[in-house]
DNA sequence: TATCTATATCGTAATATTGCAATATTAAAT
DNA sequence: ATTTAATATTGCAATATTACGATATAGATA
């Protein structure tokens, strides 16, 4: 026991959780700001801009581009990394039903 | 080591990554699924509906109610639970931001 | 009161995540 | 070819999460 009973639930079930869960760290929830910040592609300077070691700025990265949320292109010999909206988006559209739910409910 | 650095990130930082944490577990998201069916309270089925046994399920209302993505109202010897959607709100103005600076970014 | 039903809490094992130092890799610059 | 710069990987310790059996709690019902 301990790991997640993943089979257990349906692949849309597994995809929302894993993109949720991706963004459920403020390292993580901090890189997407700072893309946002400068509205283009970071070519080296997230590091600076986190209070963390370079090693753990890559790990945190590696599991926003796992999850569809980033996307990396080699650039030289660093890597410009944006925001990729479309995984963002499914996301979106999951929160707006619920929300729009939530509105119609008969109770609490 | 091990412990998320919290301290060093501002408080929206955290309080959304908190929110998309709670959000990031298939059972979760099955918990949230099951109350948009139903389109209701819930007073009891949550458990029948899923396949994890009665305190797992326990422990993962406790989480969503702590991170404010549902509401419990005891009811006689039962709970009604249902969504908060003011808090998915939250999630969803934060994301549609991502998605605009997404749209209107000049690479990738 | 005794019992049943629904939910929560405790304790604990298995597993996952977080963070970083050390090291590896890769491409550019000298 | 060597050095420099940027990023990734490895290995490991600290901590957190997931899951569930056992047990506790609290309201309903007999």
């Amino acid at each position: 026991m301990g790991a997640t009973k993943t089979a257990h639930f349906t692949d849309q079930q597994n995809r929302i959780a894993t993109i949720a869960k991706a963004l459920g760290h403020p390292a993580r929830i901090a890189i997407i700001e700072h893309l946002i910040k400068v509205n283009e592609c970071i070519c080296g300077d997230i590091v600076n801009e986190l209070p963390l070691a370079q090693p753990t700025v890559s790990q945190h990265l590696k599991e926003l581009k796992n999850a569809g949320i980033i996307k990396g292109n080699i650039e030289g010999n660093s890597i410009c990394y944006c925001i990729d909206e479309n995984t963002i988006a499914i996301l979106n559209t999951y929160f707006l039903k619920i929300i729009d739910t939530g509105a119609k409910k008969k109770c609490c």
